[in-house]
RNA sequence: GCGCGCUUAGCUCAGUGGUAGAGCAUUGCCUUCACACGGCAAGGGUCGCAGGUUCGAACCCUGCAGCGCGCACCA
């Protein structure tokens, strides 16, 4: 039987036309340029729908999209060598293949960029000085000239993504997609404005969501300051002792404090119920101390400071809560009984609604960039909130209130981006309902979606019990417009025509505040959603319209629309990466694309935005797709320096990839980070994993050229009769190393993969098999000769497509430089490696008709032990390698698995730099200069006439006897003992039995040879 | 505060009940006709600590400590 012709499609053909040798060394950098464009001129990458049948699946991976100003970070070398990984496996697997690429247009980040480049190059001082318009057709500019770089980069990495397909969120038809979905959720009254407390950046001058910021531990100051406590007309409220009674408040942001509008302490605080309904002077702005009620609310933590809280709510979001709790209790109060009375009225009970005292109207003192205004007071308007903070602290001192102030740590939300404090400001945003949370929640946790480490299935699932709105409005002006216009209206506004009538249309059976559909075009599909608001008066309302249809927003923006506004926020860039999956694939048209590729295969990202994106993409994905986007989700880790700190730009310890590829090669690149990538675990990364994976290539090369040395072609089929021990030992351990391989990839464990390549190619291969190999390709036995160069390139040839999908550039080089390529059939790697079919291991038959059996490991693992063991004496002993021993064997009678050949002495003989082999004489007596290296083997006796240290050879083999000893005393004590021996199970117990035997011939051996050397 | 993860050789990490492993680093020898980006060998660990279960624990259980992360947060 031949190997191509028994599985043609599993092997590679063996004869193959004389190579030219390879060259010395290899330049991965030629070698990589080449090769990239060549897969692009030969259309390698690029995805068929047409093609995908049963017989060959789809495969498919959306890329996570870069922000387009980006350029390529260790973060993405990671991210993207797995998807190549994935997605070049599936293509040997004879997949069709789709790997989507693209860019993200990254609102907040790309307009920060462009804009501080253009400040720098002096263009603007501001933005307004180009105004919208103006400034977006710039970063439009931008993004043309500089906004392809990390693709490029890519490329460079070995990306094998289909860049005819490559998307960018803000172009047309994906802009399409946003203003439909938003349209859409806005029908379904999931979306709506609303007037909240928001995550407010005073950096970028815009809303965030909640996911926007982070928590960073911070060393603040604790200011405590007094206020007395004051009937409503001013009169000071005594203590039992007639002294005028204090209160000590705590706070770390005095310059608010003439925003505070109430003073709360818990109801349940007995220190304080004589309190509640009475009032406080505050102490800021000076010049307007207003009186604050004591008001009772449970959130206040009395074991907190002085378990008094003074009340801010228009910056701060909790005091904002008790500004709400107080008003819509105070009004329903109020509303219900005591309308007429505004006075309080204390009584006992706590709850009793009577407790309420109204609040005042929240009072902003900032402007929105952090600025204080008039309303903080002469004294402090005009700052910035951060000197402001000093200065109040003066001012309070100066007024004899402060009365501490001491360090404190607390926790401060930051703008993730622009790495500022953020501040919770009240103001008008849009704000989402999350649609499809029952489905999205449930995919995961029935299992159906699979998360890779499957942790991140908890910290999804907790996320998606306690979702928030999000506020999705943006105030910068790159971004995809919010679709919505609107103008103020009163009862005798002239509308135009069409929304007249549609108006009124509805009006007849509707009501105020309801959404529905018209069309102003009256084009068939083309809809407007109209709504209306009513406002606070009654008296005039807004009126809305949304659409998705240009026709529509045409006439909108015509002439006779013109009172009606578009709203001025443009929405998170996360509103649109969340349809990723099926936006770039041509969603809402039913393409063949999505058809084919729909829902996709895995996603591959960084658990840094597992809530930002992969979360919301899976509800979009229910949403509009009515299924799941992906059917396995890959977290990878957290790139790390040696230090364990994440990488970043300001501390300046992240290695540039590029740089690395220049050095290294991307394919070393590629082989170091993912050695270095266990599953669920952060990376440390150390450049020298990229100098391993550099090695690594160069060993791959040169036993490449080993091969081309030993002659070029072969036309030999393996025969089994020719088959030596290591031949068959290599085969197996091939075997081994394609299942490891392939089900470490199944099973996304990328870094036990690449060890396992490592370990099957230079230690078993190389090291050993190789070696081994030499004494037959350096003798005369033409015949068998040729057949360990058959199985060399066998094993080579499956060794390469192994490689393939970690070092794509160096494996397709060897392919076609080797020849392995020439009569494969076109599809099936007669083009490029990438596309010959994934290694399968010999089966039962194949092995059969070899003669290979399982227990033929261990033949060659007795081997290893013996050469080693002898190299590792000849080492100990110090014996010059020119000395060439003389070896006489004894084999290990007990071993009689073990069948010697000629072939086997010959092999141990060259790799031990031997003169000669020979079975040792069963009548020959150890003489005292002869030493002896045991292994289960057998025994090799080596004459040594002169190099002999007899003392020092005694106190060695002492050592061993003691060690013998001992291994035998404790394994013959475990099996002596009953509990032991009646628990245990057989396959242990024989172990022991084994042990024990093997430790007892040892012994009796090491005896020998102590009596032998006298 | 709640939750998750980690702690094994100098470093980075494998190892889910049966004789403690790999790579790197270190040391020694070898410029042997694929490779010094190489070969051969050596040294190096009471598996974070304390209990428990078991004939037997790096591994299972409990508690503790340290490090990291996520969520929630008190002024």
């Amino acid at each position: 039987m031949r190997l191509g012709v028994c599985k043609a499609a599993a092997f590679p053909h063996l004869a193959r036309p004389f190579m030219p040798e390879l060259e010395k060394t290899y330049t991965p950098a030629d070698v990589e340029a080449r090769w990239y464009q060549r897969w692009l001129d030969d259309k390698c990458f690029e995805a068929d729908p047409a093609r995908v049948s049963e017989k060959r699946p789809a495969y498919s991976i959306v890329i996570p999209p870069p922000n387009v100003t980006g350029i390529l970070t260790l973060g993405h070398v990671l991210n993207n060598t797995i998807q190549d990984i994935l997605a070049r496996r599936a293509r040997m697997l004879g997949k069709e293949v789709l790997w989507l690429p693209g860019t993200d247009h990254a609102g907040i980040a790309t307009q920060n960029v462009v804009e501080k480049t253009l400040k720098k190059q002096g263009v603007i001082k501001h933005r307004d000085d180009l105004g919208r318009e103006g400034l977006v057709a710039k970063i439009w500019e931008w993004k043309e000239k500089h906004g392809g770089i990390i693709i490029e980069q890519l490329k460079k990495l070995g990306a094998s993504c289909d860049w005819s397909r490559e998307r960018f969120t803000f172009d047309d038809d994906y802009n399409a997609c946003v203003m439909r979905v938003f349209v859409d959720l806005y029908k379904k009254g999931l979306i709506y404005r609303g007037k909240r407390m928001v995550n407010w950046c005073p950096s970028s001058l815009t809303a965030l969501s909640d996911e926007e910021v982070v928590m960073k531990a911070q060393n603040a100051i604790m200011y405590h300051f007094k206020v007395e406590v004051v009937e409503s007309d001013g009169t000071p409220v005594l203590k039992q002792d007639g002294k005028p009674w204090e209160l000590v408040i705590a706070t770390t942001r005095p310059e608010v404090i003439p925003g505070d509008t109430a003073i709360a302490v818990n109801p349940q605080d007995e220190r304080y119920t004589d309190l509640i309904g009475k009032h406080v002077r505050r102490p800021l702005p000076i010049e307007k101390q207003e009186l604050l009620p004591i008001i009772a609310d449970d959130h206040v933590d009395f074991s907190f400071g002085t378990g008094v809280l003074k009340v801010t709510p228009a910056h701060d979001k909790a005091d904002y809560e008790i500004y709400l709790r107080h008003e819509a209790k105070y009004s329903s109060w109020e509303d219900e009984q005591l309308k007429v009375t505004k006075g309080f009225t204390k009584t006992a009970d706590s709850t009793n609604l009577s407790n309420y005292v109204p609040m005042m109207e929240p009072i902003d003192v900032m402007h929105p960039n952090g600025v204080l205004n008039e309303l903080a007071g002469k004294d402090l308007a005009g700052m910035e909130r951060f000197a402001a903070r000093k200065r109040a602290a003066e001012l309070l001192a100066e007024i004899g209130s402060l009365v501490k102030e001491e360090p404190y740590q607390n926790n401060l939300g930051y703008s993730e981006r622009a790495d500022v404090p953020i501040e919770s400001r009240l103001s008008e945003q849009w704000f989402l309902k999350y649609p499809s949370v029952k489905e999205s929640q449930a995919v995961v946790a029935n299992g159906e979606m699979k998360f890779h480490p499957d942790r991140w299935a908890k910290v999804y699932d907790h996320w998606m019990t306690g979702l928030q709105d999000w506020c999705i409005s943006r105030q910068v002006w790159w971004g995809h417009r919010v679709p919505v216009w609107s103008r103020w209206v009163g009862t005798n506004t002239k509308l135009p025509s069409v929304l007249a009538a549609a108006l009124e249309a509805k009006a007849a059976g509707g009501k105020r505040q309801e959404r529905f559909e018209c069309s102003l075009s009256g084009l068939p599909g083309h809809t407007t959603i109209l709504s209306e608001e009513g406002a606070p008066d009654g008296e005039s309302w807004i009126i809305s319209l949304a659409t998705a249809s240009d026709q529509e927003k045409a006439i909108i923006e015509s002439p006779e629309y013109q009172e009606f506004e578009q709203d001025p926020d443009v929405l998170d860039t996360w509103f649109s990466s969340w349809l990723w999956p099926f936006a770039t694939m041509g969603w809402p048209e039913k393409t063949s694309t999505l058809k084919a590729f729909y829902p996709t295969t895995d996603l591959v990202t960084g658990p840094d935005i597992i809530f930002f994106w992969v979360a919301r993409m899976i509800m979009a994905g229910f949403e509009w797709m009515g299924e799941l986007p992906f059917k396995n989700v890959y977290f990878t880790g957290i790139i790390r320096d040696k230090q364990g700190r994440k990488m970043s730009k300001s501390l300046g310890n992240s290695p540039d990839p590029l740089e690395l590829i220049a050095s290294y090669s991307a394919d070393a690149l590629r082989f170091g980070i993912m050695r270095s990538a266990p599953l669920g675990q952060d990376i440390c990364f150390d450049e020298k994993n990229v100098e391993l994976g550099r090695n690594f290539c160069t060993k791959l090369w040169n036993a490449a050229r080993f091969r081309q040395m030993q002659g070029g072609a072969t036309e030999t089929e393996i025969s089994a009769a020719l088959l030596s021990s290591d031949d068959k030992w290599i085969l197996l351990r091939l075997n081994t190393a394609i299942a490891e391989v392939s089900t470490a990839l199944e099973e996304y464990r990328f870094s036990d993969a690449t060890a396992t390549l490592y370990r099957f190619f230079w230690s078993e291969y190389c090291d050993w098999y190789v070696e081994a190999s030499k004494a037959v390709l350096q003798g005369a036995d033409e015949k068998r000769k040729a057949n360990t160069l058959a199985v060399i390139d066998f094993v080579l040839g499956q060794t390469l497509r192994l490689f393939h999908p970690f070092l794509p550039f160096i494996t397709e080089e060897l392919w076609h430089g080797m020849g392995f390529n020439a009569d494969m059939p076109e599809n099936q790697g007669g083009k490029s490696i990438m596309f010959a079919p994934w290694p399968k291991p010999l089966d039962a038959d194949e092995l059969a008709h070899f003669g290979i059996l399982p227990e033929d490991e261990k033949v060659v693992n007795a081997q290893i032990e013996l050469v080693t063991n002898t190299r590792s004496q000849l080492s100990t002993m110090n014996i010059p390698r020119s000395k060439q021993p003389e070896l006489y064997f004894e084999p290990n009678p007990s071993n009689s698995e073990i069948v010697w050949t000629q072939v086997d002495f010959d092999k141990i003989q060259v790799m031990l730099n031997a003169k000669s082999f020979e079975i040792y004489p069963s009548n020959f007596t150890p003489i005292s200069s002869t030493t002896a290296v045991l292994s289960s083997a057998g025994t090799l006796y080596i004459p040594l006439e002169g190099l002999i240290d007899v003392e020092a050879e005694r106190a060695r083999i002492g050592k061993e006897l003691a060690k013998a000893q001992s291994e035998l005393e404790k394994v013959t004590a475990k099996l002596a003992d009953e509990k032991f021996t009646s628990k245990v199970p057989q396959k242990v117990l024989d172990e022991h039995q084994q042990r024990k035997t093997d430790w007892r011939e040892k012994l009796a051996k090491l005896k020998e040879m102590m009596a032998a050397l006298g």
